[in-house]
DNA sequence: TGTACATCAGTGAACGCGCGTTCACTGATGTAC
DNA sequence: TGTACATCAGTGAACGCGCGTTCACTGATGTAC
């Protein structure tokens, strides 16, 4: 008899009023869950509470869905990386080589635990938003630490130049090997200790 | 009047003959041209002229139709390799270094140049291929490179152990990132330098 | 302070599509006697 | 050498599905006077 009353209390709202962001964070857990490929709009409006089309209020197509998941991923690895640094300030040589150890393996670690939104991530989806200077953030904390190293004299001379994008290269191809199984996931141990071993004056 | 002989003799025959063959011949075109990820059964029973079913007698299913184009991507590779190192012979340290180079840009050019192929044969598809043993060929290729090199005591000395997995991992990962656009294409040359300049004696 | 109205953010039904896979079938092949 | 028959490799129709997107619409919001 007071069903009316109920229904009416307990009712969503007609206006959702957090819609888009509701979208990206349920996109954002079925990327994780299950990779971007599978990713359904219909399916994330329906976990979401809301008719399909209502999506289009909001992004352009499902891509624009799909770039707005991309940036999350990039911010989680980025955060990942700030971490890092933050647990190891000081100008000394040892913390040096720990910011760079701890962003590499930060770096692995983060694909390794999300596989799904690590491809996202560098796949041809977001290949704009790679182009552009989304990527200033990790990318910098990168080529900083071996600034640091480099001013501290523990890089073997002559090796600096280009060393950024070699280091960044070997860390993210052990990442990609890893997931697809080309390495054990044990690798990364061994694979920092080596480019420690080539970049590194002999103590 | 003849048009019924006409077509007999044009008929296809019943049977195809080498069906399992050109069903990859033409999905390993379909996914150069428009990756993995775009590749119809259908579409590929089409274009060969045979009915969607009759792939059926060849493939379990879809998957497995991919996985046979991924080991043509992979014997692809490997023949790029195998041609890269025919093409230096010779026991000096001259020859040695140039298979080192060579072999690594033979890896990213073929990223570069079929970039669909490149991501197929390293994604979650193949898996279970890279997991087995089919990837001793071009590792092997990279792994035996490095002990020339050693041998000819042209390595630093106390870098050659787990240096396959870093060299890989590099130009894996420079591969990956031109593909996306995180590196420039261009960046290959760089990495190969830098690479050197890491692993190898001065002279 | 109240009201008209433009704008915003939803609904829900429908369009049109291509897909992987199954099934009962038939034409072709090759082997045993 | 000829014939029966098992097996192989196709056909083509159908199943069942979920998808991205569009469209005309309506309820809610907020702003100008």
């Amino acid at each position: 008899m007071n069903v009316v009353n109920i229904q009416k209390s307990t009712a969503r709202p007609y206006h959702h009023g957090a819609l888009a962001e509701a979208m990206v964070d349920q996109a954002l857990a079925d990327v994780r869950a299950s990779g971007a490929e599978h990713l359904s709009l219909r399916g994330v409006a329906q976990a979401v509470g809301v008719s399909p089309s209502a999506a289009y209020n909001h992004f352009a197509d499902k891509e624009a869905l799909l770039q707005a998941v991309g940036a999350c991923g990039v911010a989680a690895l980025d955060e990942r990386m700030a971490r890092v640094l933050a647990a190891h300030p000081g100008d000394d040589a040892q913390s040096a080589i720990d910011r760079l150890q701890g962003l590499g393996r930060a770096y692995m670690t983060f694909a390794l635990e999300e596989p799904h939104l690590f491809r996202l991530v560098f796949g041809p989806t977001c290949q704009k938003q790679m182009q552009e200077a989304e990527w200033s953030g990790p990318y910098l904390k990168l080529n900083a630490a071996l600034d640091e190293l480099d001013a501290l004299g523990l890089l073997r001379p002559g090796v600096r130049p280009g060393l950024d994008a070699t280091i960044w290269a070997a860390t993210h191809g052990a990442a990609s090997l890893m997931i697809d199984g080309g390495l054990p996931p044990e690798a990364s141990d061994a694979l920092i200790d080596s480019i420690e071993r080539l970049i590194l004056n002999e103590e």
